[in-house]
DNA sequence: AAGATATATGAACATATGCACATATATTCA
DNA sequence: TGAATATATGTGCATATGTTCATATATCTT
């Protein structure tokens, strides 16, 4: 891998750096958290989860797909447990697993709101 | 577009989350700031920039990319304003553009490792 | 000015992602 | 049991994404 000539420029700085890194597998899971934010589509079902609790046929009218893509996105949200379900005749009713979801959505909300100056 | 037959199941509730669900736009900007996190390199780089300012070369060095791959990632970060960065001679100083972000990465990290039980 | 070094950018490529469509499963009701 | 309905899942496709490699730009040094 090709690096600076200066192998580094201020090796004291980057090593304190690397010990305040979190490990790779909590990295990678960090950014599977933020990647299920990381599409409108996705955000919208999240926020309407965290508004009611909605079934798969109101949910998708809600956020305008499918049945079949809002299931798709709703198995990835199940899988990182950021959503729950509970079963009731046909239908199944989906919504927020946790708390910390709500507070993640909120402080994207406030970044990109005081961000529109 | 393919909906249930019951064309709502409850249009009561489907008419409040409509409501409560932010504009378009604002979802679009959401899911784009999320989805800066939504890699395992860039949220090395910003936990990296969370911790210290740095240049290139040694962001490179403790995220273990090249400096080119950094640069094009930091791009990116840099359009959506959530690094910044000085010029210091031939080097670039870059680092985290506002307290919301950090604030994310703590809320990110923390869902993560509560969910560890 | 010329060479060296740090950073940035463009293009190409492999992989990931999100959706549509077809089909499967599960539950209700006749 | 069989038809109807809600949800789930597999597959394929178009597009997005992240990296590498080549090259450009900027700054410093001599």
């Amino acid at each position: 891998m090709p690096t600076c000539d200066v192998n580094l420029v201020d090796s004291e700085k980057v090593q304190k750096v690397r010990t305040a890194i979190a490990d790779t597998d909590t990295l990678f899971r960090m950014a599977e958290l933020f990647k299920a934010f990381g599409d409108p589509n996705r955000v919208k079902i999240i926020w309407a989860l965290a508004t009611e609790e909605l079934c798969v046929c109101d949910l998708s009218s809600v956020v305008g797909m499918t049945p079949s893509a809002a299931s798709h996105q709703l198995r990835s949200l199940r899988n990182l447990k950021l959503v729950k379900f509970r079963r009731a005749g046909q239908m199944v009713y989906y919504s927020l697993d946790d708390k910390h979801i709500e507070m993640l959505l909120a402080q994207g909300l406030e970044h990109v709101q005081e961000d529109r100056r």
